[in-house]
DNA sequence: AGCACGCCGACT
DNA sequence: GTCGGCGTGCTC
């Protein structure tokens, strides 16, 4: 060692910090140390020690060197972020307007916040299971508390958290404490995040023959890949058409090049069914969900990082999976909300997808039966070339599909709040006593919507918000959707002391509460965010499902997505017209959307399928396109509206939201924010304007949207108003949001 | 984002 | 007389 060095030392890093500051921040290298960028470094940050990731190392600094602090330690780089990825933090920062501390937090797992290891008090069964069966019946006479306990645990199926028990069983501690002394059960810890996706055995993902259509795809991909140039591909697949086949068909290719893959798959769609059929055909497929502990996702990243494991699938955050050498990234389902991140950053994971295409030479495929007006407007102009799966793999046929228009049902049917037509009752009867399985869906929880004063025609409002509380019987509580807040329902209007409140519109609670009364032997089941609160409900219910111990399936969303079961011949669309008339360019893509996977999930299997649609809009074009099944008659109607009202994908949209316990003060920021997008060329400003829903949680909404019809004028209209903000004071909260999911 | 510094109102 | 409201500025 001698003291002169021949060259400069590296003395200085940049480290970006996961703050909403958007620079950079230097350090000195203490003598004897090394960093490289992608390093993770713990730093003294104004008094508080923080995470931060290495960006640059130079030999020099412009700074006084009194400023300049030392590295607290650098923290061991086997978790080096590489180099593309933290171009990808980059492209994130620029795009969307955050930080690049806050795009690298996004990218990497944490580590610097280590969550605590809670370890939750749970029940499992002690007693051998045919024992506890007996139990329960036994317990039945005399202890009947005991016995409603024990049932529910048995039905869990694994240990249930206590707090569950007690909610679901309305019981104190003393049941499950005396059946625990008893032996039948037994009280267990449980950390709070042990719950792990286990791949389903179930799941042999036969490898399917490939159909012509599906083969032309498969072949077309893996030619781009060998070609090793960047390439997004869209694979529109009408439902049931084997897209996950054709992924898996790529991914063997891809993998026998010797190159990675990623897989990203909507939230919901992360099961263990999914995982498995992957999995059952790979064996080296790390899977990044939420679910898994800081140490576990740290793990994944250390397989990936090492090419232990290939291929990573995941919801949204696993585009940031530390692959070497990648060749594919899938976006299922690409049009799924859900690849939206709505929380800074709000980055898109198919745009960032597409990005990391182009960094890495890696091809994109875009999969969907509805792709975004986005996607297959760029298809049509040649930025992605498009792939056709026009028909059904295997068994299935498209169901028949029946539009039921409201306006004809009998007027004093109406009155009464009818929820299902004469058609739809008919049909359900004839595939009940069929014992066939129906699937009936209605895009609104709760039992009505709105509680109506049929004196003064006012509704119940929130306190807090400028919505209508929805009304839930089985709570016996009015709760506001944007708030969650709760009351109790009032006796008389609260307005002008009217008594009896009306119940006005349906939601699923009340359409359970008709079928039920009107199919009384039927084994009726409900599925939406209030049934499905607690862990696992969610999967329990489908297997009850799958096993054909329910009849009728009601729900939300949540059951329009994806599911499989062979024996659903029916499914009903209560109302089609429910996202119809929400102010949002994208009201009529998201109905399509909606009722074609809807109609989707009937006729999967052998017996032919039928679709009802209730509407009161028959004619809309939405609903006219979904029942004849004709994507591209709805997107040529879509494209005319979009481009003359100059929507997406025509632009490209900006919205800035204030939020401020005056509406003027929101009002009065955002007129400052407006001021800089004056003489942008190729923009249009919307507003500021009231936001749909003027108040949340007592903060005043105002807003603006931002068209930029070029990818320069969108440049220049994020250097204006990228960093809005920073205009943010102690009482108005300002957020941008590129690309915006929501408009309301 | 945090946190300190700093300048004006109703309380021990 | 002070405790504490939140405006403003700074962080390598």
């Amino acid at each position: 060692m001698t003291e002169l060095s021949p060259e400069p030392a590296a003395t200085f890093v940049q480290v970006a910090l996961n703050l909403p500051l958007r620079r950079e921040f230097t350090y000195r290298l203490p003598a004897g140390t090394t960093a490289r960028p992608g390093n993770r470094v713990r730093v003294n940050f104004h008094g508080r020690a923080l995470g931060g990731i290495v960006t640059a190392v130079s030999g020099t600094t412009d700074l006084p060197p009194a400023k300049v602090k030392p590295i607290e330690s650098v923290l061991d780089g086997d978790l080096l972020l590489p180099d593309s990825l933290l171009e990808l933090a980059r492209r994130m920062a620029a795009t969307y307007g955050c930080s690049l501390g806050e795009a690298l937090d996004a990218t990497l797992p944490s580590v610097a916040k280590r969550r605590g290891q809670r370890r939750i008090p749970h029940v499992e069964l002690k007693a051998p299971h045919d024992l506890a069966r007996q139990a329960v019946l036994e317990l039945e006479e005399k202890h009947q508390a005991q016995s409603r306990v024990l049932r529910t645990v048995i039905e869990y199926g694994g240990p249930m958290p206590i707090l569950d028990v007690r909610r679901r069983t309305q019981t104190s501690d003393s049941p499950w404490q005396t059946l625990v002394k008893h032996g039948l059960l037994k009280k267990v810890l449980l950390a709070e995040e042990l719950e792990e996706l286990v791949p389903s055995l179930d799941e042999h993902a036969v490898r399917h023959e490939l159909n012509a259509h599906q083969r032309a795809a498969v072949d077309r991909v893996v030619q781009s890949v060998t070609a090793g140039a960047h390439r997004t591909f869209l694979l529109h697949g009408v439902t049931g058409s084997g897209k996950t086949e054709v992924y898996l068909r790529i991914l063997e290719e891809v993998r026998s090049h010797g190159r990675s893959g990623i897989v990203l798959v909507p939230e919901i769609s992360l099961t263990p069914q999914t995982v498995g059929r992957f999995a059952s055909r790979f064996p080296d497929v790390a899977v990044l969900h939420s679910g898994l502990t800081d140490a576990e996702r740290g793990r994944q990243w250390q397989r990936l990082l090492q090419g232990k494991a290939k291929i990573a699938v995941g919801a949204r955050s696993a585009l940031f999976a530390p692959v070497q050498n990648l060749g594919l990234i899938v976006i299922d389902e690409e049009h799924e909300t859900s690849f939206k991140q709505d929380s800074t950053p709000r980055y898109h994971a198919r745009e960032l997808a597409i990005v990391r295409g182009q960094i890495e030479n890696a091809v994109v495929v875009l999969g969907s039966a509805t792709p975004t007006l986005e996607s297959i407007g760029k298809a049509r102009r040649s930025v992605y070339e498009l792939l056709t799966l026009p028909e059904r793999a295997g068994a299935g046929r498209l169901p028949k599909i029946l539009v039921q228009d409201l306006r004809a049902e009998p007027k004093e049917a109406r009155r009464a709040g009818v929820v299902l037509s004469r058609t739809l009752l008919v049909m359900m009867q004839e595939r009940l006593a069929a014992k066939d399985q129906v699937l009936l869906f209605l895009n609104r929880r709760g039992y009505s919507p709105v509680l109506l004063c049929p004196g003064c025609g006012e509704a119940v409002k929130c306190e807090s918000c400028s919505v209508s509380m929805t009304w839930h019987v089985r709570r016996g509580r009015l709760i506001c959707h944007w708030c969650c807040r709760e009351k109790r329902r009032p006796e008389t209007c609260p307005t002008c002391q009217h008594a009896g409140m009306h119940e006005l519109g349906v939601g699923t609670e009340r359409l359970e509460q008709a079928v039920k009364q009107r199919f009384p032997e039927a084994i009726v089941a409900r599925m939406d965010a209030d049934t499905m609160a607690e862990r696992g409900a969610h999967e329990r219910v489908l297997a009850a499902f799958r096993r054909r111990h329910i009849d009728v399936l009601i729900g939300t969303q949540m059951i329009a997505k994806g599911l499989d079961f062979p024996d659903v011949t029916l499914v009903g669309v209560v109302s089609a017209d429910t996202g119809l008339f929400v102010p949002d360019y994208r009201a009529a893509e998201r109905t399509f959307q909606l009722l074609h996977q809807v109609a989707g999930r009937a006729g999967r299997g052998e017996k032919a399928g039928t679709v009802v649609i209730q509407t009161f809009c028959p004619d809309n074009y939405a609903v006219e396109a979904a029942a004849k099944n004709d994507y591209d008659s709805f997107v040529q109607q879509e494209l005319v509206f979009r481009k003359i009202a100059g929507y997406p994908p025509f632009s490209r949209l900006l919205r800035v939201l204030a939020e401020a316990r005056t509406e003027a003060e929101a009002q009065q920021l955002l007129q400052r924010a407006v001021e800089p997008l004056h003489g942008i060329d190729d923009i249009e400003v919307l507003g500021p304007s009231p936001a749909v829903i003027v108040r949340v949680k007592d903060q005043w909404r105002w807003h603006m949207l931002v068209k930029c019809f070029q990818p320069t004028s969108f440049a220049a209209a994020m250097a204006a108003i990228g960093t809005v903000e920073d205009l943010a004071t102690r009482t108005c909260r300002i957020t941008l949001d590129v690309d915006p999911g929501s408009l309301m």
